[in-house]
DNA sequence: ATTTACATGTAAGGGGTTACATGATTGA
DNA sequence: TCAATCATGTAACCCCTTACATGTAAAT
């Protein structure tokens, strides 16, 4: 379902903003949307081969002086169309593994100061996503006021910080429900 | 990372509850956890057969009259040891591919209109979703006073709760976004 | 009589990651 | 000189999904 193909897609929708070449998409992706898209240069150059052989984008050699060949890609016509058929298509709830939940739901013979601990050590890294997502709140505001993808983008980083944040209050609520559990919090309601 | 055989430590740590053949697993896995997991038996029943080889867990070929003979499977010693190594082990948060994000990342040439239905379609998977959550809600809660597991149990799906709820509010306040944009809206202010 | 639930597995294929190979250029 | 950045790709491997194969028994 949610696994057909879906790196094809990504490439072709990342090419609608620029014409690019596969180290420029990894670049991209790593630094503008790796909180919810990653892509390795094993998915990257394979599949810009293969939508090149279908026709959905088009390769161009570029050489400058004193740097390595690039080959940029760009959308050709029928690229834009299977993307808009994407565009269409239904969206499912990803089906995900949680890796934190499950060790959380299986935790119940390791020590009570272990899953706080985990619990704490996750709240820790959603902390510093969170900083990081709202030191770039503003920029992507104003370009949210300068063009369509500027909105769409801030839009994204809307979703972060929202489900990041509800995240980081449930490590809250759940290490003050695991810490009264603890045997030495007994007296101390 | 978080590809390191997951789907074993899964097993593993299903295992502890108690013991369980491929098919307990997978009903349990799709009745119990499955917004936060999921196995398919083309993961379950060879690596239950690795596990067995490498005696994390123990076969015990079980027949009652009338029925198919079930392989119930329980952890051996070394089977916890394994497990706890991971319970010890760094969390990381997950690189997840977002789909709704990236095709609105992606979404700048197609019609507005085709957003706001994307929005709204996914707005109303997770209500459906929030609304299975908050109706199992009452009596996780009080299997959270019962046991040591019914309380990790529940805090798992208090977070289902709280980011299925974030991510409904993200939708609205995205839809709101959305609609001040349409041409028609410029004199609705 | 037929569908559903119980029950265990395999095979093919897909999608992705990591690591490697290669080589130029730039900056410290 | 040495690391980092630019740049493209491949190969091995892994994990997982889907679909298939097979068969019994209970329920409708």
């Amino acid at each position: 379902m949610s696994k057909r193909v879906t790196s094809r897609f990504a490439i072709l929708g990342l090419l609608t903003l620029k014409p690019m070449s596969g180290y420029d998409l990894k670049r991209f992706v790593d630094e503008a949307i790796r909180f919810f898209w990653n892509l390795s240069y094993g998915t990257i150059y394979p599949m810009l081969k293969r939508l090149e052989d279908e026709g959905l984008v088009l390769r161009k050699n570029v050489s400058r002086e004193n740097r390595p060949e690039r080959s940029v890609f760009r959308l050709t016509g029928k690229g834009r169309r299977v993307l808009s058929e994407w565009h269409e298509g239904d969206i499912e709830l990803p089906q995900v593994n949680d890796e934190i939940l499950l060790r959380l739901f299986v935790g119940h013979d390791v020590p009570a100061e272990k899953n706080i601990e985990l619990v704490n050590r996750y709240r820790d890294k959603l902390r510093d996503r969170i900083r990081h997502y709202e030191s770039i709140e503003p920029e992507s505001l104003e370009e949210a006021r300068e063009s369509r993808h500027g909105l769409l983008s801030h839009a994204t980083l809307r979703c972060g910080i929202l489900t990041t944040r509800a995240r980081i209050r449930w490590c809250q609520e759940t290490l003050e429900m695991l810490q009264a559990q603890l045997p030495d919090a007994a007296g101390e309601v």
